[in-house]
DNA sequence: TGTTGCATGTAAAGAGTTACATGATTAC
DNA sequence: GTAATCATGTAACTCTTTACATGCAACA
């Protein structure tokens, strides 16, 4: 109820924040904001504070989440946590079964710099793809780590496997920058051998 | 020259933008989105013409670029070419080698679906990932065709290698899907024989 | 005394998309 | 005739981030 037509113009961040409270538990925002970061973050980025706050006011707004306001004992600042409604379940599982998937979006940093390899000196590129293998083995050790914190309880089945998606993904990444190391080396020494080609860089 | 103080504000579309310019052709916007299609489309996605349009705009006050219109011989309507200015050149290659390289971001839709896997029939899961099985497969041969296209020109040879990385990225992606499509069937034996855990779904 | 973590939110700006408008040419 | 391709651009809108504001508690 509330709002209906909003129901199909949500974005999909929205419904990953419904997402994440559709396993049940009542949660704050800034709760929300650690659990995005270890679970979507690897396969979906992380939304920031701002934003997680502004897609549970819209949420709250179209029925499919309740807020109440908590007291803490610590003496800390009170805090307002969010439950998923049975409307939020029932829209959520809708768009989960029956809103089209969107397909992967990459925005690879290190691939458009090494795009721009003719205006790169050999020693820059193998820098950016030698941090770019250390930021994938760190990305695969948090899924890992997350994963494993995660086994056992049959609730988290499914995030548990997006995890070890995750891992394979990472490591992958990985040994792709280690191919391409080796796919400069071998260029860098054909030009060596035939040096006419200097056009450009 | 023109507004230094834009250079080190620019959004990294921009740069795409100029580094397509920066191979040496002279393009107009309808060119640039056909090259980006081409190239930047898998690893960094492709903006639309809306976007290049304004970049254009953007760039050319910069300095970077400079347009010059040509009337088309054929009858349709004139165009406005662009071509890298010596700033722009500049500028991109200090871009190039000195600014921090953003860290990859991925946002994968079908595991966005499969992380919410308590909300689906195991048949939906697997159609999630058999088609973008599918997807991952059509966009290696896409990688494959316009690196074979692009072979043999030394002006191109980091792009074709970046080329050969999406080839390896998204045949990686193909294999994943697979090795989750049996993580899921593992997952559904697991269930069927010990049924109590159905708290959920 | 200063930093880190908990905790929530607003305001402003920027990035990027979709829809729309226009119009000629070529191929079926 | 009509669909596709070439070709450029504006307007409106949405998504998302950054910077800022506030304030307590624990710890070193």
């Amino acid at each position: 109820m509330a709002d209906e037509t909003s129901k199909r113009t949500l974005p999909a961040t929205s419904w990953a924040v419904l997402g994440l409270l559709s396993f049940g538990e009542e949660l704050s925002g800034y709760d929300l904001k650690k659990w995005s970061d270890r679970s979507l973050r690897f396969f979906y980025w992380s939304p920031s504070f701002s934003q997680i706050y502004s897609e549970l006011k819209r949420l709250e707004k179209a029925g499919y989440t309740s807020s109440r306001m908590v007291a803490q004992e610590t003496g800390t600042r009170d805090k307002r946590v969010y439950r998923i409604t049975d409307a939020g379940m029932t829209a959520v599982r809708e768009w989960a079964r029956e809103a089209p998937v969107d397909p992967p979006v990459l925005k690879h940093g290190p691939m458009l710099r090494l795009w721009l390899g003719h205006l790169l000196e050999p020693e820059q590129m193998r820098e950016v793809l030698g941090r770019h293998q250390e930021f994938a083995e760190q990305m695969r050790l948090h899924a890992v780590a997350d994963a494993q914190s995660a086994q056992d309880e049959p609730a988290w089945a499914y995030p548990t496997l997006t995890l070890k998606w995750a891992e394979r993904y990472y490591a992958s990444e990985r040994d792709l920058a280690a191919a391409m190391l080796d796919d400069i080396e071998a260029l860098a020494r054909a030009r060596a051998e035939r040096p006419a080609d200097e056009t450009l860089n």
